[in-house]
DNA sequence: CCTACCGATCGGTAGG
DNA sequence: CCTACCGATCGGTAGG
C-alpha cells in the first residue's frame, strides 16, 4: 500500500460514488455540480477533486462498478448448474435483488452512459452486451428454436424492459417490493413464451414515408 | 387569426419543437444549451427566443404535446368499444405505433420530466397516471380479480417497461420494426397473464437494513 | 406601431 | 484542504 494514503480513502472514496450515483440518479449527470456533489459529500470541491480527477471519472466509476457487479451475478448463477428454468429464474431474481440495491447506480447506467468518452462507453456497452448475450442464451435453452428466428434477443430485451422499468414506478414505502415482484415479472415471462410466435421481419432496411390521407 | 401573425409561424415552431426533443433526446434537457437549438434550427438565439419564452416552455410544449397524443389514442381505442383483449391488443399496437413515430419526444417525456417546474410536472404526470389507469382498468377487464389483487396496476406497469423499453434497443435499420414487436409484446402479455399470481404484498412499511452476513 | 429578426453582450455560474 | 480565482459558456435580453 503507497505510503501516505490514509486508511480512510478507499471507504471516503466509496462514500462519495455513493453520494453522486444519488444526486446524478436524481438530477441526471448534465444537470448535476461538482459543487453540489462535494456539498453533499460535505466536503470542498478541491476536497472532492482530490478523490476523482474529473467528473467523468466519477460517472465511469459509478457505471463500471454496477456493470461488473451484474456480470458477476451472471457468473455466479452459471456457476449453480440449474435447469433451464430455474436458471432463468435465478437469472430474474438476483438481478431484481441487485436493481433493488442499487437503484441509483442502475438509473445512472441506464440514462447517463451516453455522456461518458468514447473509450468508457464502449467499454460498458460491451459487458452490457454480454450481461444481454447471457440472458438471451438461458431464454434460447427454456424455448429451443428462439435463436433460430432471431427472437432470443428481442425476448430477452422484453424481459429486461420489464426489470428496468420497474425503478421508475415502484416505491420503496409502496404495497410491493423489489423482492415480491419478481416472481410476478418471472411468471409473466414463461407463460408468455410458450405464445410467442415469430413476427415478420424487415426484408431490407425500410424507407419512412409520411403517413398518406386515410389513415 | 391575429392580424401581423405570419402564417409561418406555427410551422416553425413546430419545426423548433421537433429539433429540441431530437436534441434533448441525445443529450438530455440539462446537456444541451439554447445556443445547439437554435443552432440546429439554423437561426439566431433571439430568434429561438421569438418561439418560445425561455427553455422550459420548450420542454413543456414538447412533453405535453406528447402526452396529449396519448392520451388521445387511449380515447380513440375506448370508442372502437372491442372486446376486452381486442381493446389491450388494439392500444398496445396503438402504443407501439405512436412511440415508433414519436421517439425522442417519448424519450424525453421519460427522462426529462423531472426538470419541468413543479405546476408543469404535475399536470404531466397527472395525465401520465390517467393513461395507465386506462391500460390497467383494460387489464382488469382481461383478467377479472386482478384488480381484487392489486395487481393490475403493476400489471400494466411491466407491460409499459416492455414497450417503453423498446426505443433502447431498437434500431430503425435492424431486423425487427416496431410494428412487427407490438404483437409479439401483447403475445406475450396475454400468455404470461394466465401464469401469474398474486405476490405476497408488504404488510408494513419495511425498515430497510443491511444485510447480515450470510446471503 | 407592428413583425421578425440581427450582432453583441448582459449577469451568473459551469468545470477545473 | 482552504480561499480565490481562470477561460468558457450558460440562459436570457439589450438596442437598433
Amino acid at each position: 500500500m503507497p505510503r501516505g494514503r490514509a486508511a480512510t480513502y478507499d471507504t471516503q472514496r466509496e462514500a462519495i460514488l455513493a453520494q453522486a450515483a444519488l444526486l446524478f440518479a436524481q438530477r441526471g449527470y448534465a444537470g448535476t455540480s461538482m459543487n453540489e456533489v462535494a456539498e453533499a459529500c460535505g466536503i470542498s470541491k478541491p476536497a472532492l477533486y482530490h478523490y476523482v480527477r474529473d467528473k467523468d471519472e466519477l460517472l465511469a466509476e459509478i457505471v463500471n462498478d454496477h456493470v461488473s457487479r451484474l456480470e458477476a451475478l451472471v457468473a455466479e448463477v452459471q456457476a449453480e448448474r440449474l435447469a433451464p428454468e430455474a436458471h432463468l429464474r435465478r437469472l430474474i431474481r438476483r438481478f431484481v435483488e441487485q436493481y433493488a440495491d442499487a437503484q441509483a447506480s442502475h438509473r445512472v447506467l441506464t440514462e447517463d452512459v451516453r455522456f461518458l468518452p468514447e473509450a468508457d462507453r464502449e467499454q460498458v456497452l460491451a459487458a452490457q452486451r454480454r450481461v444481454v448475450a447471457a440472458f438471451a442464451d438461458a431464454i434460447e435453452r427454456v424455448k429451443p428454436g428462439a435463436a433460430a428466428a432471431k427472437l432470443h434477443k428481442p425476448l430477452a430485451m422484453l424481459l429486461f424492459g420489464m426489470i428496468n422499468w420497474m425503478f421508475t414506478w415502484l416505491r420503496p414505502d409502496g404495497p410491493f417490493t423489489h423482492e415480491a415482484m419478481a416472481p410476478v415479472v418471472a411468471d409473466l415471462f414463461f407463460g408468455g413464451l410458450g405464445a410467442v410466435q415469430a413476427p415478420q421481419r424487415a426484408p431490407k432496411p425500410r424507407r419512412r414515408q409520411p403517413a398518406p390521407l386515410s389513415s
